[in-house]
DNA sequence: CGGAATCCGACAGGATACTG
DNA sequence: CAGTATCCTGTCGGATTCCG
């Protein structure tokens, strides 16, 4: 029984695993944080919002694993193409727990930081 | 100016980078929900209690970057050796956040859960 | 404009073997 | 027992190109 064995058999169960593996990658936090409930975003301007994301990793964050509910995605059929994206009721029930993650971070993620960098400059 | 030196520009402000840097990655949260603080386990002990982690990326993720100070070790002089972890203080703020995630989790993973494995399954 | 498709490098992390 | 040290693979995600 390898380990890959071990996890499948572990994994349906554990959530810990799960919601890592919905929101523990590189940009699934960080584009649900930056889209808003109420207002709709177009994709370049979500682009905008988070500077540093390629294309291909918007929207593959935004398809997560074929629409999971978080997002609501409206396409209208005009030339040139727009599309916008907007958080469902069900796709703002993790910013609360995303606020919370901040405030902590704001109160015990200072010298994490710090060694952070001290880490990653070897 | 490339993704990485954007990346790098905004970085070292942006929190819910930071955060994720330090328990974004496979196995930190696992441990850090596994380690109790009045309680120390040794390294085996842990490795049971997680059993699809291998003996690397057990010490590797302990250790994190040199020490953050979120796990206590403790090391005995004898043979065979004993090591024991445990929560610092510190180490316990994030505990509560991890509770809202998997409370949140429990109310709305499911259907994320089914539409991953959908996804998974190609 | 909003993607899809392809190619590719870096690196996280697994398997295995060895050590004090 | 509690690790190091290597080696090696899979996957994430960046760059680039093409399409309706």
């Amino acid at each position: 029984m390898n380990r890959n064995e071990i996890r499948d058999a572990l994994s349906p169960n554990c959530p810990v695993r799960n919601v890592l593996s919905r929101v523990g990658d590189k940009w699934s936090m960080l584009v649900l944080f930056t889209l808003e409930a109420n207002r709709s975003q177009r994709f370049k301007e979500l682009q905008r919002n988070i500077p540093d994301i390629s294309q291909k990793m918007l929207t593959a964050t935004l398809k997560m694993p074929g629409g999971d509910g978080l997002v609501r995605r409206v396409a209208f059929s005009e030339i040139p193409p727009r599309v916008e994206y907007s958080l469902t009721e069900k796709g703002q029930s993790p910013l609360p727990l995303i606020d919370n993650l901040l405030s902590w971070a704001s109160e015990n993620m200072a010298d994490i930081i710090e060694s952070r960098k001290r880490y990653l400059l070897k």
